[in-house]
RNA sequence: GCCGCGGUAGCUCAGUGGUAGAGCAAUGGUCUGAAAAACCAUGUGUCGUUAGUUCGAUCCUAACCCGCGGCA
């Protein structure tokens, strides 16, 4: 056990998917005596675990509670919730919260490691106090996408809350319903919850944080040779879920990939097509998380350029 | 060898006698309680080759090359 009154400062590992953060994040916190608290929507989920490059490990019994051990090191808000239940970033943040504290208590260093950058925001730059999603309010404004088309909607907005309508494209409808939830729930618009300087920069005096970012065509080969290496666990995950009786919707097979796994299991896809439709979701996907964290200027990088820069325990003792 | 069909963007294909377009991919971006979500923006071209007809050909004609199918 490290002594009492050590440094506890959480060290927080950002990057696209296949880049290591999690094999990094595991080599950190075993060189500081730390604890891993996943930022990772989808490693959540329990029986999801090829997919979502879930590290493996083992429920144990421990003096601090039942605890998920990858090589020793216990894994929080990781293989936690049934495949039926929804996740949101508020969700996290809360069981982050008490993880960190938890952890923090037991005089360890908390590891944050995820590719899910708004998760990563929420918790350190906090989320503008707004009501809760409303599932009964979505259905019904879902509704009426179908039946009248999201430019209905879009210019309800614009009267209500023409701040918001100049920000939110009309076919970006998660984010339309959401701005008219928050105004039936409050009758206020969205857009007077939002404050300035939310999405700029990363608290760097509260904690050690760190982007891996991949030279683009190795990071791709890692997605092409992980897609080939997994697909066939995640078809057999898939089809033990289904004979579990988890519908083919709930949000945990709504995971990238899984919907291809199970277009394969139907046989409306063969075996290359499916994983080649998986590569280019993924390549998509990380795209998408390298311009989410190109917003953070004022976080440290280490750029990898080739294939053998790979060395996560090498990495790990020199950030430390 | 003969007959038929085809050759246009990285891929699948649409199209017009006045030098071209859609989907996907690609590239850049957005992101406040679904975020592995949901969106926005942008190209890309010797229109198989050569010759002919024409003021003008990617489009019509011919030959050739390549691919696919059928017949031998």
């Amino acid at each position: 056990m490290p002594a009492p009154g050590k440094n506890t400062r959480p060290i927080v590992i950002m990057g696209p998917t296949a880049s290591g953060k999690s094999a990094l994040a595991l080599e950190i916190a075993k060189e500081c005596g730390g604890e891993i608290i996943s930022a990772d929507s989808r490693q959540v989920y329990k029986f999801l675990s090829a997919g979502t490059a879930k590290p493996q490990g083992v429920w144990t019994d421990t003096p601090d509670g039942l605890l998920y051990l990858v090589d020793g090191i216990p894994c929080h808000l990781t293989d936690i919730l049934d495949p039926r239940a929804s996740y949101d970033a508020v969700s996290f943040v809360s069981r982050a919260h008490k993880a960190a504290t938890e952890i923090t208590e037991r005089n360890r260093t908390p590891v944050f490691a995820g590719g899910t950058g708004m998760y990563i925001q929420s918790y350190w730059n906090g989320l503008d106090d707004m009501p809760e999603g409303n599932p009964a309010i979505r259905e019904k404004l879902q509704d009426e996408i179908n039946r009248n088309g999201h430019r209905y909607l879009h210019a309800r907005l614009e009267r209500i809350d023409p701040a918001a309508a100049a920000k939110i494209p009309p076919g970006n409808t998660h984010r339309l319903i959401r701005a008219l939830e928050v105004h039936e729930l409050t009758g206020k618009p969205i857009s007077s919850f939002w404050t300035s300087q939310y999405f700029a920069v990363l608290p760097t005096h509260e904690a050690d944080f760190l982007i891996i970012e991949w030279d683009k065509d190795v990071l791709s080969d890692r997605i092409r040779e992980r897609t080939a290496l997994i697909f066939d666990d995640m078809v057999e995950e898939t089809k033990a879920l289904l004979a579990e009786g988890y519908p083919a919707d709930c949000p945990a097979l709504k995971s990238l990939g899984y919907p291809q796994a199970l277009d394969f299991i139907s046989n409306s896809a063969d075996r290359a097509e499916s994983i080649h439709k998986i590569v280019t979701l993924t390549r998509a996907y990380a795209k998408r998380q390298m311009t989410w964290l190109k917003r953070y200027k004022n976080v440290p990088r280490i750029r990898l350029a080739k294939p053998e820069d790979w060395n996560p325990k090498r990495i790990a003792r020199t950030i430390l």
